[in-house]
DNA sequence: AAAAATCTACCTACTCATTGGTAGAACAAT
DNA sequence: ATTGTTCTACCAATGAGTAGGTAGATTTTT
């Protein structure tokens, strides 16, 4: 048995990610999951239900991931460097973020599915934040704003790198924005873990 | 008399940056510009025709703007508030950098123009060197990694927050973005001149 | 348990608006 | 008179979405 709607999700957020809402159709994603035009309307009847869809499923698996470096990493540049880890698979599989995706297209989307992806950076902007904040109560973090205005630069930082280093350096120009990135919130003195200098 | 190619170009960038290449056509900008469509490809043939144009024509503000701000401030940490401010008008007038729309749908471009904007991220980056280098040695900025890498990590953050922000808080997380940058490049010590802490 | 009704998943075969693009005539400027 | 610009009038292809039907599984009724 095979689960046609998972599948289906699984195939338009590649699409999404690789060519832009607007730039996938009906029509290829029949084709790349081997299904009639008409047999994706049964399972999601617009397109934006579709892309309602992504989001819920982009953001759920993030919700995942967060909670699980949350519980797993007690360190806050560490938190960090796994979170940005989380981006890197995207610039390696060279996919853009979904919801980079949607928000460059805002304009020519429905409302509801904006204010989802809205939330989307949101919960991303609070997690950061959070883990700023204690990371700055534990000395191992230095922040230099509050830590509300460092942890949105933190999310545009990554987001911006995997729009750009898709197309530029790949991986390694990502990994070393990151590591720039982690080294800016380090206390004076300290060196980064990541980039092996020692 | 009226420079009907250079009022495509006005309407069609601006097209573009609101909702996607793929998300505008050819009809909307006649409609807008208020000539036939039949018109446009007399200026200019075909889509990525356009395309290209729109490419050259924001590179070249760009250069022009890197020049100003080169020689009109000497200060490194001014001078990467100046290129910030630069991103700030996008969010302002609620359109997002033409280049970053376009690497978002790079898999759906020709590679030509994937290779114009590439060209356009990597003047970029180079220019930041630059003038992270001059500010090192000149002791105003305080750069953990090379500056190869710093100056990747801004262009990211910048291009992040215009696109994050346009959905968000507005020109306000804008700048609140931009005054973190700014602030973690900063020898230890030194507030920001932005937001206004004393 | 058998029969009837309903549901799920998919299909073929459309509709109709829109897409980028073309051909060739009309008009305008020099 | 020629060149550059815009027009009307198309085109084939593709866009999302619909209509209506079929095979098979599930549930409900008897």
């Amino acid at each position: 048995m095979r689960d046609t709607r998972a599948e289906l999700l699984l195939q338009a957020e590649t699409l999404v990610r690789r060519r832009g809402y607007a730039g996938f159709s009906y029509a290829d994603l029949a084709e790349t999951v081997q299904i009639r035009k008409a047999s994706i309307h049964h399972h999601f009847p617009t397109k934006s239900d579709l892309a309602h869809a992504l989001v819920a499923a982009y953001d759920a698996r993030y919700d995942a991931a967060l909670a699980e470096i949350r519980a797993g990493e007690p360190d806050a540049i560490e938190r960090i460097a796994a979170y940005g880890a989380l981006y890197l698979g995207g610039v390696e599989a060279g996919l853009g973020c979904l919801c980079a995706v949607l928000a460059i297209e805002g304009d020519a989307l429905p409302a509801s599915l904006r204010a989802d992806i809205a939330r989307f950076f949101e919960k991303h902007i609070a997690w950061l934040e959070n883990v700023l904040a204690e990371g700055v109560a534990a000395g191992s973090v230095r922040v230099s704003a509050e830590p509300r205005a460092t942890a949105r630069m933190v999310v545009a930082a990554l987001e911006g790198a995997l729009l750009m280093e898709r197309l530029l350096a790949g991986p390694e120009g990502f990994r070393g924005t990151l590591a720039a990135l982690c080294d800016g919130l380090r206390p004076a003195g300290v060196s980064s873990g990541r980039t092996d200098t020692i």
